[in-house]
DNA sequence: CGCGCTCTTGACGAACATCAAGCTCCGTGG
DNA sequence: CCACGGAGCTTGATGTTCGTCAAGAGCGCG
């Protein structure tokens, strides 16, 4: 039917996702697509989900950039993670229920949910698709543990050019970006939230970063002028997104 | 047999930390004690497992601290986890495969190892127990997260407050500490490395934490001597260690 | 006894936050 | 058509946090 056609569409760059990392069995693959529920839109800036709750879906982005974040009593904020279209931005919360951070729309996106219920029937007949979901949440993880390192072990501006190879590298892999180029239509506010620094400091960054020539980046537009360059800088190595095609 | 014995002995933090969040049927608890390797043991400063390693086995705490960590091309170590008897300390290797960090032992320490086979087996034949290591998991990824927003928008002081008060909440619930008190000898050099800061920065803050009459640190023993005062400062909430029993 | 590791302290400098102000762009209402 | 206002970007001045360099003290171990 038209519906399945459009949904498996909607869901190549997770597919491929997957697929960089072992294979996919067609009954895994259709077993993903009857677990699929309804399509959900929203606008940048809309909270979909918060923290404390319990939620009875998780949501995989089909277009668009959201975020995870939590924010402190004083009105600070910190991006913990930043999603694609062929992520999934809550697939923990399947198994940890509680939601310990919030889920924003960093941009407009599209939404596929995909019910509980559902996932803990794959989880029951499909191990092997199992341990795929499972191998997801942990590509997070390892973000996580990169991220950590940036924090605590770079500056500002390596960090914000750690990111910029990173958001590239995990786009491209996905399908969706290619000659150094893509759209990343967010404020310097929600960068500044992610690179753990002020508005005002990561201005300056993205400004040094400009003046070197490594990047342009006007229009929600980013163009990597100098990807050789931009990597050495930030110290970025790809092992940690384990691009490695093999048997989980 | 004796050795099994020994080895229910030594997995009891292991049961008690997943029986605080769910059950754990007895025939998912045999698996695990079936699962079972040898036991390894490490002085403080060896190194586990190292980045860039394929292990065919995960490890799991039995005694000790141990860390994982990252090294940078200068010399830096970032600490991006630290763990603890009835941890597991590379469980994510089983899914992921290879090591984007290196694991090194805290202090000396016990470990039992998990052969991946024996894994596998259990997730092709027990999909809740397959459920219940993911959440293990998912709960390091949850730790992450919050170091992460502690990196960004905390203090020095409040993030070293933050990872005391931690600590003691984790311990404590795996039932290896109590009365505000615990064995914790690590050197100062390896707290700046978790904390993200100078060794002779992190001299400074515990410093400034014990002039405060909020902790006493000597000869590798903490004392929090004042719990609600700490957990202020840290703006400490345990949601994110998710110490809710539920069906999971 | 002497060496190395850890902890400690002081002086100075770099990275980043905060405060404040002005800018451009764009949508909205008169 | 233009005035207005808000959101985001930019810049300067100043202060705080933390890093680096340097040196010394205490202590366990060979």
């Amino acid at each position: 039917m038209d519906n399945s056609h459009r949904l498996n569409e909607l869901l190549q760059p997770f597919f491929r996702r997957i697929l960089l990392r072992d294979d996919l069995r067609p009954e895994e693959q259709q077993a993903i697509v009857d677990a699929a529920g309804q399509y959900l839109e929203f606008a940048a800036g809309d909270e979909l989900v918060s923290e404390g709750d319990r939620p009875t879906r998780s949501m995989l982005v089909a277009r668009g950039f959201t975020s995870r974040y939590r924010t402190t009593p004083e009105g600070g904020r910190q991006i913990t993670a930043i999603h694609m279209a062929g992520d999934f931005v809550d697939l923990h919360s399947f198994v940890l229920k509680q939601m310990d951070h919030s889920v924003g729309a960093l941009t407009d996106c599209t939404i596929i949910t995909f019910p509980h219920e559902g996932l803990l029937a794959v989880t029951e007949r499909f191990p092997h698709l199992s341990r795929l979901l499972w191998l997801l949440t942990l590509l997070d993880g390892a973000i996580h543990r990169e991220w950590l390192v940036g924090m605590g072990r770079l500056s500002a501006t390596e960090r914000t050019a750690h990111l910029i190879c990173e958001i590239y590298a995990r786009l491209k892999s996905h399908g969706l970006a290619s000659d150094h180029r893509f759209r990343f239509p967010v404020t310097q506010a929600a960068l500044a939230d992610t690179v753990g620094i002020s508005t005002v400091h990561i201005n300056r960054v993205v400004q040094d970063l400009r003046q070197r020539d490594l990047i342009t980046w006007e229009a929600g537009m980013v163009e990597i002028r100098d990807w050789p360059a931009l990597v050495r800088l930030a110290e970025f190595d790809d092992l940690y997104l384990h691009f490695v095609r093999q048997a989980r």
